[in-house]
DNA sequence: CCATCGAGTGATTGACCAGTCACTCACAAC
DNA sequence: GTTGTGAGTGACTGGTCAATCACTCGATGG
């Protein structure tokens, strides 16, 4: 579909659906086995036009992880609206479910895992740290929670990810339960 | 050097040799964005014969895992060791900081942190299932610790991955000290 | 009716890389 | 000394991918 000269648009929307498309397509494979030819694909779109709408591959993973940053804030924001005005522990449990929410369909979550790993390219690594601090200081101001609170937060976040990347609410025996109890899984999907 | 026919050596120790080499470059670079040229290079050895000592790339990869991991449950061992008889929590404890030191060099800690993001590749995440099962597993039996304090010691232990992977006790403000706080990180290099 | 401008593409380039294969060379044992 | 074996390599192949460029097509305005 699209083929020859179909459906004008604005570049400015397109570049919107491009970054959608690269957020699936990159938490699927990564920054570095993912090519973008597939994320192109998914845009219904040509690979060289990618590179009209973005200067380099690695600015695109930015975009990507930018847009995927801002959602996890705005879903904290959403989750503490739900006990507003109560205490700071109450607030970060809401948060926490909220964000769990958000990372049901794994998207956001593993194109922060693949992130991490890429950060070995400044301008990625930049984008992560900028993206967690924003989180933080949210997670922080928002909830009035202390310190150890919010470090307790962001560390059982991370925890989820690893969760989730192993698939350890299926596969597993034991151990696995252990390191799962009680956090809000992503259900499968 | 080892150039036209030189050291004559047995297989078995080149590679253990080149699974050295496999951690340090891996670590480096990741799974997909680390040729086997480079390891190759490490070894001081040609990229065929790494081949023929190895299978495929991923069974390279794998064993470098299954190496980390070994030296992963080892440290915690000594750490244990460090504390003997004591209560579970300061056993964590110990174990916290004998994997510290270990990860101090921050090869084997880019290494974990580059499996989970490889984990989409089966074999790679079988790895990282085994080696975090016998990790968990040990914490657990040797520290005598509760479900809960295994649970956090880990999720602690990815937020020290957090930390390292983005250089946090050096780029940052406010919020990377949150993050930070009390965390035995590994000095630079 | 013509000119312009922006959306979008096909074809190509240059680099890189996993894996293969036929080969050489050192050493041992007879 | 020659023959067999295992260590180690050079050269190649088939494939992939980021990035570029010259181009086409459709809409819009005068």
């Amino acid at each position: 579909m699209t083929k020859r000269g179909a459906t004008l648009s604005t570049s400015d929307a397109r570049r919107d659906v491009v970054v959608d498309a690269a957020i699936a397509e990159f938490a699927r494979g990564g920054y570095h086995s993912t090519p973008i030819s597939a994320v192109a694909a998914k845009a219904d779109i040509s690979p060289a036009y990618v590179f009209k709408l973005f200067p380099s591959k690695v600015s695109l993973f930015v975009a990507a992880l930018d847009r995927c940053y801002e959602l996890v804030t705005h879903a904290l924001a959403n989750g503490a609206a739900r006990a507003d005005g109560e205490d700071p522990g109450r607030l970060l449990y809401e948060m926490g479910g909220a964000y769990a929410e958000l990372i049901a369909d794994r998207n956001l979550l593993m194109l922060q895992v693949h992130a991490q790993s890429a950060a070995d390219t400044p301008e990625i690594a930049d984008a992560v740290r900028r993206g967690l601090a924003k989180v933080t200081e949210f997670a922080r101001s928002r909830s009035g929670a202390g310190d150890e609170q919010v470090q307790r937060f962001i560390a059982y976040g991370q925890l989820c990810h690893l969760i989730a990347t192993l698939d350890l609410d299926e596969h597993a025996g034991e151990w696995a339960a252990v390191l799962s109890a009680g956090i809000r899984h992503p259900g499968k999907n």
